[in-house]
DNA sequence: AATTAGGGCACAATCGATTGTGTAAAGTAA
DNA sequence: TTACTTTACACAATCGATTGTGCCCTAATT
């Protein structure tokens, strides 16, 4: 900036003004500006910049680890749209470990960022830590993993939802005897799946039949299992609908090996679209948790956060709608035309 | 730091040499500043430090995109690498675009990154915008799709060997008719994993058919496709390499539906480990593409660059040996034992 | 003609940490 | 005791960009 301002024969003043477009510096001597800067090559000091306005251009992410199917495509959809809004985003990951967390939190902090995205460790029990980062009056916004309540930002997928319309499919399917492959209930995903599940028989007038339900850690060995222990039923169900997909699959293979057609004999159901399920035979109808809105839902809710600087920002909920993907796991007949149900949160994304 | 310096009667500058531990701090005052430091939950600016210092403690990643199987662990073992050496990771994605990854580079230029990471974007052909990161003394290591030459610092994974390695070990099974289902040719990996699969019929004195060999895109369709047509033949294969897992599995699909079994009337294999070779019946042989090495060993070369400082430094090309992840696919007889090969290349990470 | 408004630009302070140089006081060797 | 180190700390400049304030000049208003 000196060099171009020295060539001008004007002050550095100028230059940053004519730079950022300010409305103090003439129109001729903006082109001036630009097109020396153009020639030089002159690339801005976005360290310098952050440290003057102390905002920096980046944003933070804390994610329990980069793998698998849904932390991956959630951190793309956030950085594709952070991207478009001109910022880049720093990425940490907390192996699951809250004091990891709490590391990547410090040094977010003192990396000045403009915005801090978080998907909580498994083992963050205590939240205190975040309390710093609102004492600065930074943004914050949770995402999938969340800090329950209505005091923070938070953006998740309703999972309810989800029990709820795969529920309701199997059932417009013809299915009555709809069994439940349930992960623990300690989990908010797994409880609300349930929780989901259970709306929709009761809204049918079926039954809540324990028997039908199923609980497991949502591993492929425990859906063959669980698979095996439904069909000795005295009445074994004519539907499955898993929490996850590796149990489905367990089910399914557990169902073929039993001399069962999907979805004739039994239609089965899953939860996540884990890449397998589109090559398993029959392909796999599931739950598709949507993860790259869910970046993008996250980064927008931020972004909202910041544009209201210092205003007062009544931190809202965003749930974002599953979306059923119907394969022929789960086909038995023409879908049926049902009626749906509201949700229970300020803000649902369809 | 001023109200620290303020509280102990000190000057700043003592403050920042006992918080770097400088020797012209006495251990007295230095204890003094670090409990102060803590008791006011000092944290300190790195955007300040970063600017005075002219360097920052982060690395910035341009991948093409953050999703599959292959992008997502690398940038895991990069974070995870980075991360235990102090540094933090800013990603940028190129979308498969020369443009954005232009943009990308003058962004992570002007962030004053202490170092680049970079894989290709398919459409980069002139990689001249990468000069000007080498002409400002800015370490920069390319992995996986990098640029070719021994004036770069790269990290690749030797595809040839895993041709190599993949079909030694079908001959080991006691194949002797190998089908190759190879994809496009003008991509480096494919091509490489084919030497290496007539490298390994070359050395077992088996003839080279171009019948064996089919070429298309590597997906599952055409991996059916590529099967029947080699069922086809008047003297069929007794193994399938595969390039890629999606045409295994569709070459696999195909042999069952044709009534064969696998692997004992046709052997195959696939590449690249991809989640769902597990869950296929059986269980399929593959390449594992190490990818968390891959990530580590480019923040591990980059780290040698960085400290190196002004020094002359060599470029150094690494290739990393894929794993051999045998499952029941291929499984026929007891491994035999094979003379092993040596690598071309100038570092060899086993 | 006098006054006001505002456009266009420069001065200088500032963000927070780092570092070369200067200077006492304390310690060591001769 | 003198001369020379070493130790321990302060001063002040610096990294590169931003911004509140002030000045000058032209144009418009009364």
């Amino acid at each position: 900036m000196a060099d171009l301002a020295r060539e001008l024969g004007v002050s550095m003043t100028t230059i940053s003004r004519a730079l950022s477009d300010h409305h103090s510096i003439g129109p001729a001597m903006k082109q001036k500006v630009l097109k020396l800067a153009k020639k030089y090559n002159y690339q801005p000091n976005r360290l310098a910049s952050a440290l003057r306005k102390g905002k920096s251009q980046l944003i933070g992410i804390i994610v329990p680890y980069i793998e698998g199917r849904f932390f991956p495509s959630v951190v793309h959809g956030i950085e594709t749209a952070a991207s478009k809004a001109g910022y880049n985003v720093i990425i940490c990951q907390s192996n699951e470990d809250v004091a990891q967390e709490r590391r990547n939190l410090e040094i977010l902090l003192s990396a000045q960022v403009a915005g801090i995205l978080v998907s909580l460790s498994r083992t963050t029990l205590d939240v205190r830590h975040f309390e710093k980062v609102r004492s600065r009056g930074l943004p914050l916004v949770f995402f999938d993993r969340i800090v329950e309540g209505d005091n923070v930002n938070a953006v998740v997928l309703d999972d309810q939802e989800g029990g709820y319309v795969s529920t309701r499919h199997l059932l417009s399917q013809g299915c009555r005897r709809i069994a439940h492959l349930a992960g623990p209930q300690h989990l908010n995903i797994y409880k609300n799946r349930r929780q989901g599940y259970l709306d929709a028989l009761r809204e049918a007038g079926l039954p809540e039949d324990e028997n039908l339900i199923v609980y497991m850690d949502m591993s492929q060995e425990q859906g063959v299992a669980a698979m095996r222990q439904l069909l000795a039923l005295p009445e074994p169900p004519d539907a499955v609908f898993a929490a996850g997909d590796y149990s489905a699959l367990g089910a399914m293979q557990e169902a073929h090996r039993q001399g069962l057609q999907v979805p004739q004999d039994v239609a089965i159901s899953g939860f996540s679209n884990e890449i397998f399920t589109v090559i398993t035979q029959p392909a796999m109808t599931t739950i598709d948790q949507r993860c790259e809105e869910m970046g993008q839902a996250a980064v927008r809710l931020l972004l909202e956060v910041i544009d209201a600087a210092g205003a007062p920002f009544t931190p809202r909920q965003v749930a974002l709608r599953p979306e059923l993907v119907v394969r022929n796991s789960s086909v038995r007949e023409p879908e049926t035309e049902l009626t749906t149900k509201k949700s229970r949160i300020s803000t649902f994304i369809p």
